[in-house]
DNA sequence: CAGATGACTTGAGCATAATGGG
DNA sequence: CCCATTATGCTCAAGTCATCTG
């Protein structure tokens, strides 16, 4: 599916991207390759491993592998059997056979010497005298100069990560079964290099040659190796302020906005699904009113070595729990899951009877284990979408919900009496937030936050005592001033009380801001949900500097909307 | 047509830089 | 101006979905 994107008037570069035409994604690019990690540097003599008590001195490659471990000796998970026991399996692959013969438990090994000296080193690293430290960051510039960029069709472009990703243990999130198995040093014989033909082919490092070298201009990536531990590519692409990327990004809203248009049929098509006489079809109805109600993703099948976690089409019986009442609501769904990344999704969502008939029978004699949902995937559901709107998938759901939510939240709490309207940008991440909260977006509540919370609270409350003294001065001016109430000394007071209660209502609208972001991030939404437009539109309309809502990395991603939405732009 | 592969988006957490209050 | 707090950028894992393959 391609669309042709043109905005009338709007002129510029970002008419431009028509060239898609059969997948072509550039015609020329030509960059530096990727950079490479430092090669490993042995401890001193002095920092020793021990092993049953005594040192032993490893061979470089050994002793990298230990130094990954020892680097990791705070962390928790150092402490689980699954990490230590793929560590201590894949460690002992690097090692030689005398080495091996030594070292067969774990237990034995003494890593606290060399832990202690990164730590040191991360100390004497942070000691720095601040002329140490402008060099270092200077010999970062040249490099980011360097590697940072390329060359794609004749437009200087950042690239989004141009280093390879360094050795180390492998930690993914949640349980997983991988976790501290070594992710090994990636060599330019391993990388892919793609850019155009008739360009200066990068270098590899000295000594080294590319695995290989390809001009294939239907992919949009720089470079790619497979990783070890699941055998995945990873690659190098461009960075979200490219003017490829932006063309997508801008894509993708506009499909979320044609759904607006048939989501209403599609809405009835799926209600009416919850009656057929297929189960596949009721499955199907089922499934996707989930998708649309509660902006739950996809839910791919995925491999037995990777953690546990679920989206929709993938929900097993145990996921939900059914009530007829709940807290004095009929027909309650109890969802608890953990969803990507090993995020908790908790819920309890009163559904249509029709629905909650549907599920008991979906799990009728099935074992906890088994999928709810067994009769569809997210093949056949993507399928039935497309069918539905072209590029429609189930992912469209959550960019489309969550960006007509903004729109509506913003619409609210900008108009009328409300008390946001005063603060217009604790107004919008208030909208923000309605949305962070509908996609599950949640991050650890920060460290600082009981302590950060306290000094705010104090700081209303001294806010408040001055509130009271300035009201009790006034009205003790005014006694003192009964004959002459248009003193100007009155109506000075007059004001104080009333800045005051200003910014009383500030520090309490922040309190409420900061609690209510306790465990929410809107940073994902933000980047990935919400069609900037939205946003660009309503700062235009109520006068906020679009500063105020993106920062320099994110007004750069939205280039594209920033340069075409005017204030009557609506989702 | 199921399963594998490939390309690309989405995601939380962490290190570092920037900021602002004492 | 300095230190602590917050904001930003970076990292890399983990999703989605289209296409390939046998």
């Amino acid at each position: 599916m391609m669309l042709l994107l043109t905005l009338p008037g709007s002129g510029g570069v970002w008419e431009e991207g028509k060239h898609a035409e059969n997948g072509q994604k550039w015609r020329s690019l030509e960059h530096k390759g990727p950079l490479f990690p430092p090669e490993y540097e042995p401890l001193p003599s002095s920092v020793s491993f021990l092993y049953n008590g005594t040192p032993v001195i490893l061979r470089p490659a050994t002793e990298e592998v230990a130094t990954f471990y020892a680097k990791m000796l705070d962390h928790e998970f150092t402490t689980k059997e699954v990490f230590q026991n793929n560590f201590f399996t894949d460690w002992k692959e690097v090692m030689t056979e005398t080495e091996r013969q030594l070292i067969s438990d774990l237990s034995q090994c003494d890593f606290s010497n060399i832990h202690k000296y990164f730590v040191e080193k991360t100390e004497e690293k942070r000691n720095m005298t601040k002329e140490e430290k402008q060099v270092l960051k200077e010999e970062a510039n040249k490099l980011t100069e360097e590697y940072g960029y390329c060359l794609l069709d004749g437009h200087r472009e950042k690239i989004g990560n141009f280093r390879v990703e360094p050795p180390g243990l492998f930690r993914g999130r949640g349980e997983h079964p991988k976790m501290g198995k070594l992710k090994k040093r990636v060599q330019p014989e391993d990388v892919i290099i793609n850019c155009s033909k008739d360009v200066k082919i990068p270098e590899p490092p000295p000594g080294h040659r590319w695995k290989k070298v390809q001009h294939d201009n239907t992919v949009t990536w720089l470079a790619s190796w497979v990783e070890n531990i699941h055998g995945h590519i990873k690659y190098i692409m461009l960075n979200p302020s490219s003017k490829l990327k932006g063309e997508k990004d801008w894509q993708k809203y506009e499909t979320a906005r044609k759904l607006k248009l048939s989501v209403d049929s599609i809405r009835s098509e799926y209600q009416s699904a919850w009656t057929s006489c297929e189960m596949k079809q009721r499955q199907y109805g089922v499934a996707l009113y989930f998708i649309d109600k509660l902006a739950l993703r996809a839910g791919n099948e995925k491999d037995d070595d990777t953690a546990d976690t679920v989206g929709c089409c993938s929900l097993r019986v145990e996921h939900i729990n059914l009530h007829r009442h709940l807290d004095s609501l009929d027909y309650v769904v109890e969802f608890d899951f953990l969803g990507k990344d090993s995020i908790r999704y908790y819920n309890k969502v009163p559904v249509e009877k029709q629905v909650y008939k549907n599920l008991k029978l979906f799990m009728n004699s099935k074992n906890p284990d088994d999928d709810l949902f067994d009769r569809i995937s997210t093949t056949y559901l993507n399928k039935k979408l497309n069918e539905a709107m072209p590029g429609l998938t189930a992912k469209v759901f959550r960019t489309f919900n969550a960006s007509t939510t903004l729109q509506e939240q913003l619409n609210q709490l900008t108009t009328g009496q409300c008390t946001w309207v005063s603060w217009p940008i604790l107004a919008y991440n208030r909208a923000n937030r309605a949305v962070a909260i509908l996609c599950n977006h949640q991050r650890a509540a920060p460290k600082t936050f009981e302590k950060s919370m306290q000094l705010l609270q104090e700081k209303i409350k001294k806010k408040q005592e001055e509130v009271e003294k300035a009201k009790k001065e006034l009205k003790q001016a005014k006694k003192e001033h009964k004959q002459l109430p248009s003193e100007v000394l009155v109506q000075k007071m007059e004001k104080t009380v009333k800045r005051l209660l200003e910014q009383l209502k500030k520090l309490q609208l922040l309190e409420t801001d900061r609690n209510e972001n306790k465990v929410i991030a809107l940073g994902t939404s933000k980047l990935n949900y919400l069609d900037p437009r939205i946003s660009v539109a309503w700062c235009k309309k109520n006068n906020v500097p679009v500063e105020k809502i993106y920062n320099k990395t994110q007004r750069a991603k939205f280039a594209w909307a920033i340069d075409m939405a005017d204030e009557n732009f609506q989702f």
